[in-house]
Formats: structure tokens, sequence, C-alpha cells
DNA sequence: TTGTCTGCAAACGTTTTGCACGACC
DNA sequence: GGTCGTGCAAAACGTTTGCAGACAA
């Protein structure tokens, strides 16, 4: 049941703590992107004594130890994301949604020819989602 | 001197006062990728009638006039950047500095065969600047 | 003159901090 | 028993809002 997150937690040698696990599970559920505000208040109705605090330092471990990733779009609040794998993030400008993107393009770190050591790639995309676009069509 | 300010809110169809023209040259003559407090306190010196809300107002709408961009990098705070053709952004993780990466990577937006309309690209990387490793090796 | 922009102050929402309590090794 | 995490409250911070007066067109 929760064995994968506190297997997750083991590995990178963090404290194993209820807290930790159900907002592992919660961003491992929902891959809807949640702000802290969501993930709380979410979380706090299974457990009412939680805290914001908590939820913020739980994120906080979690991203510096690549569990999660924060999510940074103008605009928009800061999100987090369950990290499996190298993705970017579409936001559409319509509906407001936020979709991966599968990254196929060849490691854009690498075509950098600039001379730093490039060890993070964040991108995230701008415009009008298919399923706003097929709405479009019908007007 | 303000021309090229003056001409570049004309193009625009925007009101021209001293308040845009400093924000707009401020941004061009520094390329640090500044946040609105950094704006802010320097103009204020020069003008220290100036408001904090006026900046916030002339990013504002110079921004939605792409005569600037705003830059979110995800543990940073908005900067903005004085626009001039499609460019990244990289942070440098141990000395802090943001250096403009030109983008000669094919359009990304293109690549991704996803079916929404890609109208914007946002990237940035994170890692280690070529200064800072420079001084690692003589360690 | 007319509408818009500026500047000030207050409000707002998110995030951080300080601290006491509690859990766990 | 000592370390670390939690939860609460207060503070800090960046940003937004409301409004009156000033300014650009």
């Amino acid at each position: 049941m929760f064995e994968k997150y506190v297997n997750l937690l083991k590995e990178k040698q963090l404290k194993i703590t209820p807290q930790r696990i159900e907002v592992l599970q919660y961003l491992d559920k929902h891959r809807t992107h949640p702000t802290v505000d969501e993930i709380y208040s979410e979380l706090k109705e299974k457990n009412p004594s939680l805290s914001k605090t908590t939820v913020y330092n739980s994120v906080e471990i979690l991203e510096k130890n690549v569990l999660i990733q924060s999510i940074t779009i103008s605009g928009s609040e800061l999100r987090y994301d369950f990290k499996e794998g190298m993705h970017h993030h579409f936001l559409c400008k319509q509906c407001g949604e936020i979709i991966d993107i599968d990254v196929t393009c060849p490691n854009l770190g690498n075509m950098l020819e600039c001379g730093h050591d490039v060890q993070e790639v964040h991108g995230y995309f701008k415009g009008i989602c298919k399923k706003c676009l097929k709405k479009g069509e019908n007007l």
C-alpha cells in the first residue's frame, strides 16, 4: 500500500513520516500539478491536525531529493509534480490546464555548447490545448 | 537619448510616461535580469517620488506588449528581461548569476507533435557556469 | 478636457520563521 | 536523552487593490 512511498523515502535516507508518505502519495495519484494549498486542503480532510507548514517542509525536502519537482510557470503559482522521468509542461491559456509533455527532443543540455555544466533542463510551453482547439472549431 | 524607448512605446500605442521610459531603459542597460525591487530601488535614487506600484504597472504593461519578458525560475523571484529575440536562461547554482542562452535548437514547439497549438516556448537550465567551473579547477 | 497613469496606503495571499511539543532512534 | 519533524502562531515578503490627485494626449 504505502510501501512504494516508504521505499522512495528510504532510498533517499529520509525520515519516514506519515505526512511525507501522504504528500508523496497524493502527488503520485493526482497528476494535476497541485499547489501546496491544494495538497494541504485535501490531506487535511483525512488528517485534521495536519499543518500547512508540514506540507511546505515536506515538498521542500522531497524536491531537494528529486522525488518530486516544482513547476514554475509565469503567471501561475508554484505547483508540484511527482517526478517520473524528464518531461516538460504545457499551460493552456484558455482552460488553464497544465499538461505533461514528454520530451522527445534530444537532450537540450548537450546541444548548448556554451561551456556551462548544464545539470537541469526545465521547459514549459503556452498556447491552446487540443481540447480547446476542438471546442473552437464548433463555434 | 530616450528616443529608442519612446519609439518602442509609440509602436505599441502605449502612453509615454517618464516612468515607463525609465523602466525600459533600465532593463535595456542592465541585462542582469533584475527583480521589480531592484528596478525600483535603482530608479528611486534618481526619482525619489517613484512608487513601487508604478514599477509593477510598468513591467506588467511592457510585458503584455512584448517589449520585455518575465523570467520565472523555480527557487528564484520573478525577474524581468529586455526582450530581444528568443533566448533561454541559465541559472548558476553556485554564483546565482542568470546567463542568457541563445537557442540554436530548432523551434521546440514544432517538434512537439502533440496536437496543441504551441504559442510560447519557455526554457531554462540550471547547473554550474563556466566561470565557477574554472574557479573549481584551481582548488 | 477626458481618460489614463501615478503614488500612497492598506489589504491580500503565500511562504517563512520561532518555538514548544512530540515521535523516533 | 538527543535529534529531528510536526503544528501553531506570528511575521515577513512580494504583489494587488482602492482611491485621490497628476499627467499625457
